[in-house]
DNA sequence: CAGTGGTCTAGACCACTTG
DNA sequence: AAGTGGTCTAGACCACTGA
């Protein structure tokens, strides 16, 4: 009752599109239609479509209509939080290695940079209650005032570590997630068996111009350590 | 120049951000001193700082001002497409078996059904070039007028399944990702070797009351299959 | 109290699509 | 030409925060 008149509406046109009453394809009454339904002002009627627009129930063709959207199935939210549940009690981040070094093929690739130009490389390993959760290799183009003092990279994340050069807001990242066997330096770090299960979760982080700054790999170890994510479509 | 008001006063405070000009937890000006400022009315201003706050950049507080986020770096979209890219060239599913069974305990579990409730099992591989590159399971709570119906369930979204009983749009898809090493059935579906690495993804699929009506598991067989995400924050 | 954001109105003009 | 959505105005009233 008390709740504003634009909610009102888009409450309305929710429950047709959820009860299937309007399917997807299909138009909404016209703008001034629905200003003569509710009683209210043209404004009003479009905040309130506004809101459908921006939860994607609905998109509009201007000079047409508005039509209830095709829902994307197949969008999800993920939750990836690279510093795991830090901060907690039984949590704990062990730096192994803070170096500069001549990328090999592979970095140089990832990072798209010459041979000649040097690279930080930090490898770290997440421990939760005296168990290593996740080993984390991050390599990043040199660059002066890059920080390399241990106290300062221990416990920062990816982008904080580029901070100093990227704004954060001007940055993306990216993912790909997959699965591997242990084996070499990655299970002596995990201190796991060889050809045990791990999800790999490679990171890189991208600058306005879709340029690398940086790129990474996580490898988490047993089987209960996994990723989660929702459903866009609410 | 022709673009709206409205967008010159997103593309304004959206590089007053990006450049770090204000920080997060900083105050935009006041909506009249917008107006001011760019000679508009207040509805301007405000279709303005509400295009901001859809894209996560601003949040307001009644009463006191408008203020920049603090960037979620851990959001991310992740694009899982059920079906791979089926209906490609060389894209082919395989319908392995359709049954009614009773559920094991871990299945009544996941769908939170008695055991005396029957379920309806689909098993399916996704062939690519002649190389099964997925192994599908899914299991529904049986009722009247599921398509069990080969046809009708081959090339079937796990929405699509349900899609008599529930309104896609009143559905809710979650996702758990992580490693496993292949064997027994899931080996012999997928035709690798015991000990190969899987990527595992486990669907469930949730009524608007967030009761189970779909439970599924996808192995993914070969390093290079894995998934996909970025990040939110644009 | 003055200032802020949240809601709403009753108009207006434009570019666009369709018959 | 009539109808549609997209933009915009110049007011208004409200509930809220802070001094």
């Amino acid at each position: 009752m008390g709740s504003p008149e634009y909610l009102k509406i888009v409450e309305a046109i929710k429950t047709k599109i959820t009860s299937e009453e309007i399917k997807p394809g299909d138009a909404i009454q016209s703008e001034n239609l629905l200003c003569e339904e509710f009683n209210v002002s043209r404004m009003t009627v479009r905040k309130g479509l506004a809101v459908l627009v921006n939860e994607g129930y609905i998109y509009s063709i201007p000079g047409k209509g508005n039509y209830v959207c095709e829902p994307d199935l197949d969008l999800y939210t993920l939750h990836f939080d690279e510093m795991m549940p830090t901060e907690k009690k039984g949590e704990e981040i062990r730096l192994l290695e803070v170096n500069v070094i001549k990328p090999s093929y592979e970095i140089g690739f990832n990072l798209e940079i010459p041979e000649n130009k040097h690279v930080i490389v930090v490898k770290r390993v997440f421990v939760s209650d005296g168990v290593i959760k996740a080993y984390d290799i991050k390599y990043i183009p040199y660059y002066r005032g890059i920080p390399i003092v241990e106290k300062e990279i221990r416990y920062a994340t990816f982008p904080e570590m580029v901070a100093k050069k990227n704004s954060i807001f001007a940055m993306t990242k990216k993912l790909k997630i997959r699965a591997t066997l242990a084996k070499g330096e990655v299970s002596q770090s995990l201190d796991v068996m060889d050809g045990e299960p791990l999800l790999v979760v490679e990171q890189k982080l991208l600058d306005e111009k879709d340029h690398p700054i940086g790129w990474g790999i996580m490898y988490f170890a047993g089987e209960d350590s996994g990723l989660e994510a929702v459903a866009c479509f609410d």
